[in-house]
DNA sequence: CCTTCACTTAACCAATACGTTAAATGTAAT
DNA sequence: ATTACATTTAACGTATTGGTTAAGTGAAGG
């Protein structure tokens, strides 16, 4: 996808394996692009293209080494990815606090009652921008 | 993205912004299409598909309420999206517990010497698919 | 220098993604 | 039955993706 925010381009970059696969390798070391290419079945120019998505996505940094360039994992978009997802961890975690086993216990009460509003032809929604 | 694996159609969904948007809607209520589109600048058919990807990796199910078919929020998959995440977290977090202080420390330290293995022309890479 | 090595860019292709409008489907209501 | 409403499917256009091979580019090395 082309980068139209920083989340998407994040999850968007994600979504490909081979992209995953690289970053879980950079998760051990650096890398230059013969290294991470070597156990992949793609051509070294499909991997490149793969290191521009992930370097667009701000998920890893380059240097020039000599004749080699480097690949560095960072992990700071990942922290907002997760950060993301972290809104709705309350609908699958069991290991509830408190409160969210309340809030959950509403939440789940409300779809008890197997209606949304009650007559859903008349929709109150709100515009809601709360995030993208 | 066609959905080549669970974790990749899970990323893939959640690439869109609208996608995203669906899904914050869901967080609240059940909803139907109507409701869905009505905050959304495109049409009804494009939300619909839209409803379909999602359904696609598992992030909303469907029933039909006479009319109306409500979706709901599954948030199944997206444990599995947070828990791959997961694993990068000690990348950025700053509250490290103590073994991944020292993980991370010897990770730093790592790249102080700013070269990957010596010679990075040969490589000693293992095919590493410990994850995709 | 001139070659070699590491990598990127260019040109191309097939498949997918995301939007549209128009037509079809299924249920409800008159 | 007929009409109306909610939603999906069909048909279409354009842009992007992810791969390929062939042709650059830039730094090292003989």
């Amino acid at each position: 996808m082309a980068a139209t925010d920083q989340l998407s381009a994040v999850f968007s970059a994600l979504a490909d394996p081979t992209r995953r696969a690289i970053l879980a390798e950079l998760a051990d070391r650096d890398a230059t692009v013969t290294e991470l290419a070597a156990p992949l079945p793609i051509s070294m120019p499909a991997v490149s293209r793969h290191l521009k998505v992930l370097e667009g996505a701000a998920l890893i940094s380059r240097r020039r080494l000599g004749k080699w360039r480097a690949s560095r994992l960072e992990a700071a978009p990942l922290r907002d990815a997760a950060d993301w997802i972290e809104r709705y961890r309350r609908f699958w975690d069991s290991s509830l606090t408190r409160l969210d086993a309340h809030l959950a216990a509403v939440q789940a009460a409300g779809r008890e009652t197997e209606g949304m509003a009650q007559d859903p032809s008349v929709p109150d929604n709100k515009v809601l921008d709360k995030e993208l």
